[in-house]
DNA sequence: TGCCACACGTTATAGCATAACGCAATTGAT
DNA sequence: ATCAATTGCGTTATGCTATAACGTGTGGCA
C-alpha cells in the first residue's frame, strides 16, 4: 500500500480518532475540531469519506461511529475481513482479523452464487475488564 | 418460543415488512401505514422494539433498514448468530445460520475475555441474479 | 493560457431515532 | 370492588446522522 499523502482536514480527522480512547460519531470529530477551524458535519465527512477509502479508519456501522485502524500502514498489507469486538461500557474497540471466519464467510457467499462487497462483522458485548466490574 | 399475542400496531408492522420484497426503513413503513392510522415514527419504533425482542424481525444495521425473520416461529426455535447477505441492486436479504461461523466468533470472544451480547453480519454485494445481469 | 481534477467552505435539507408528556386499558393483589 | 402497577398508545417536539447543491481556490499539465 503506498503512502497516502493526507490533506490538513484528513490529518486533523485521523489524529482525532487516533487520540480517542473510544470510537467518535461525526458530530463529536465535529465539536472536538472546531477550534481548528472547522464549521459544518461535511468537512469531517468527506475527510472520512477517504480515510475510509484508505483503510485508516473504519465504520462501525452499528453504532455510527469511527475508529483509526489499528494496524499499520507502512507496507504493503491489506486486510481482509475485519471483525470488531465494541464494549457498551467503556466503547473499547479491538480488531480481530481471523482466516477462519474469512474462508468460511467466502464459502457461504460463494455457495449462494452472491458477489462479496463488503463484510460487516461487529460483537457487541462487554470486554474483559467491565465484565469483572 | 411461545406465541407472542401481538398487537394491532405490532402486527401491522410485521405485516408490512412481511410483504416488503426489500428490507424497510421505519419511516417507509410509517408511510404504508398511513392508511391504517400511523401518524408518527414511534408508532412504529415501538412497534419494531417488540417485534425485535421477540425475535420476529432483524435489524441491518449497515443500511438502517428491516426486514421480517425468514424463519418459523411456531414452535421452540432459537437461533444463533445469523449473518445476511444484502443486495445493493435488488435489496434482496438472506439469512445465513452457520454453526462455523458461530463457534469461531465465540471462540475468538472467549479468547480475549469478551463477553457477546448481540453479534452482527452483514455481506453487501450483489446476489445472483443482479450479478449475473 | 486554458482546462481539469480535487479539496474546501457554506447553506440547506433529508433521513433516522428518541425524549417527554398524558391518556386508556389491563392485570393482579389486597 | 378497588387501588396500584404495567403496558400500549397517541402526540409534540427535539436530537442525531448524513448528504445535496452551489460556489471558490489551487495545482498540474497539455
Amino acid at each position: 500500500m503506498a503512502d497516502h499523502q493526507l490533506t490538513r482536514n484528513q490529518n486533523l480527522v485521523l489524529d482525532a480518532l487516533s487520540h480517542a480512547d473510544a470510537p467518535l460519531s461525526a458530530y463529536t470529530i465535529l465539536d472536538k475540531l472546531r477550534d481548528h477551524g472547522f464549521r459544518a458535519p461535511l468537512q469531517v465527512y468527506r475527510a472520512l469519506e477517504k480515510l475510509l477509502e484508505f483503510g485508516l479508519v473504519h465504520r462501525l456501522e452499528s453504532i455510527n461511529a469511527f475508529v483509526a485502524c489499528a494496524h499499520r500502514h507502512d507496507h504493503a498489507h491489506e486486510h481482509g475481513v475485519t471483525a470488531f469486538t465494541i464494549c457498551e461500557d467503556c466503547g473499547n474497540v479491538t480488531e480481530l482479523c481471523d482466516s477462519v471466519i474469512e474462508e468460511r464467510l467466502s464459502f457461504l457467499a460463494t455457495q449462494q452464487k452472491f458477489k462479496t462487497e463488503k463484510t460487516t462483522i461487529e460483537i457487541r458485548g462487554h470486554c474483559q475488564t467491565c465484565a469483572a466490574a
